[in-house]
DNA sequence: TGTACATCAGTGAACGCGCGTTCACTGATGTAC
DNA sequence: TGTACATCAGTGAACGCGCGTTCACTGATGTAC
């Protein structure tokens, strides 16, 4: 769109914003389902109230998150799986890209980690609809692959799975690693790397 | 011990485990972090300041439920990686041994996979020592097999830590399925048992 | 451009409610003799 | 076995506090003419 948005759609774009940085924060240190409604708005530094303006409640709010988390991991997906070098270079480029993300995005990456499994339904669904999507995708890419030659069509997307979910335990993992310091983040990549050596060793020798 | 304990104390242990299995009843549908202290005594029937008879805090609590859950989990584990039969025999055994757990366990599993990135530290810090136990239990398991000839001693870790995050992630798939019905339960019996078919293939072929 | 009216993001007071924690207590159970 | 005292799991009243939600409001921004 070229025309600007007029100025008061543009406050209240930067006030929703602004929630959504504050709730993200606050949820460093608890999950969605104990975030209060007033927190959030405190931390901004608007009334209560104003809250309704932009969420029904903390769990839309929660699900607003979810999409901006995963929107920003997208892009990194293509990048992930992408087919240039040997495997072994791959997989480096992979566990970097997976740990760049993790010291970008420390906030979305620990959110979905956690949300994902957590109290809240509409946000589990949110997620687990997300990465149905990513699964797919990822597994679009592999299929255009040479290598995926002969490969059944469900088990692409079996191994698509197995990627996305090893992502973010080796995003998760990497986060653990941001937290406690030291030689962690090493040994973090170094697990990662050798894991994916493994499922890609079965990747090459797989029975089609 | 021979001696049955006193009365008191039978009594005491009695209100204790109500408490844990009235907490893990009220966490299926919310987390640790937003549960209340005078729910849980409400829902056993007793009142709010006969908790700090027992717990400290939720939190605490939250820890004692980590050891109880993880206690029940940690008899299949051998089971489960145990050598007999082929591979796809083991597989079959080990998936097959994961869907009953979440049958007879499924709060307790939930619990796990909630609270593991949950938003209290004494939790996750909990959960994190079990499964870092387990990981090196498998891995001693793994040893014992003639398979694990040549293997260095980081890769069969490694190994056991990727058996030990399948497992959780196949059991939490369960769940869902549990929660869904329909054919959600054989479909994540399909795709546990092909991960762990690519998994095995790694193994098989592993450059050692 | 100027005027008159409509819109609506954010306000602030008020509400009823359940929370965690304290305290002194009760009465059944345990123990010493 | 019986008695006198100690222990301690569970009680119930009370507290101050922050919560989510309602409501009528204000005043800057937007729109029609």
């Amino acid at each position: 769109m070229s025309h600007s948005l007029g100025i008061r759609q543009a406050q209240k774009q930067k006030t929703r914003q602004a929630l959504l940085d504050a709730a993200l924060v606050l949820l460093e240190e608890q999950s969605l389902s104990s975030l209060g409604l007033r927190e959030v708005t405190r931390a901004v530094g608007v009334a209560p109230t104003a809250f309704y303006r932009h969420f029904r409640s903390t769990a839309d709010l929660g699900v607003a998150l979810v999409e901006e988390a995963l929107g920003s991991l997208h892009p990194m997906i293509g990048a992930t799986v992408s087919a240039d070098g040997d495997t072994d270079e791959r997989i480096a480029r992979a566990v970097d890209l997976i740990a760049h993300h993790v010291d970008a995005y420390p906030a979305h990456v620990r959110f979905i980690a956690r949300e994902r499994h957590g109290g809240v339904a509409p946000v589990r669904e949110a997620i687990r609809r997300e990465l149905t999507r990513f699964a797919e995708e990822v597994k679009a890419e592999l299929a255009g692959h040479p290598e995926a030659e002969g490969w059944r069509d469900d088990d692409l997307l079996m191994l698509a799975t197995l990627y996305v979910d090893q992502m973010l335990m080796t995003a998760s993992l990497f986060l653990e690693a941001l937290e406690y310091g030291g030689r962690e983040r090493e040994r973090a990549a170094d697990l990662a790397t050798r894991q994916l050596r493994l499922i890609s060793t079965g990747r090459e020798h797989w029975p089609k």
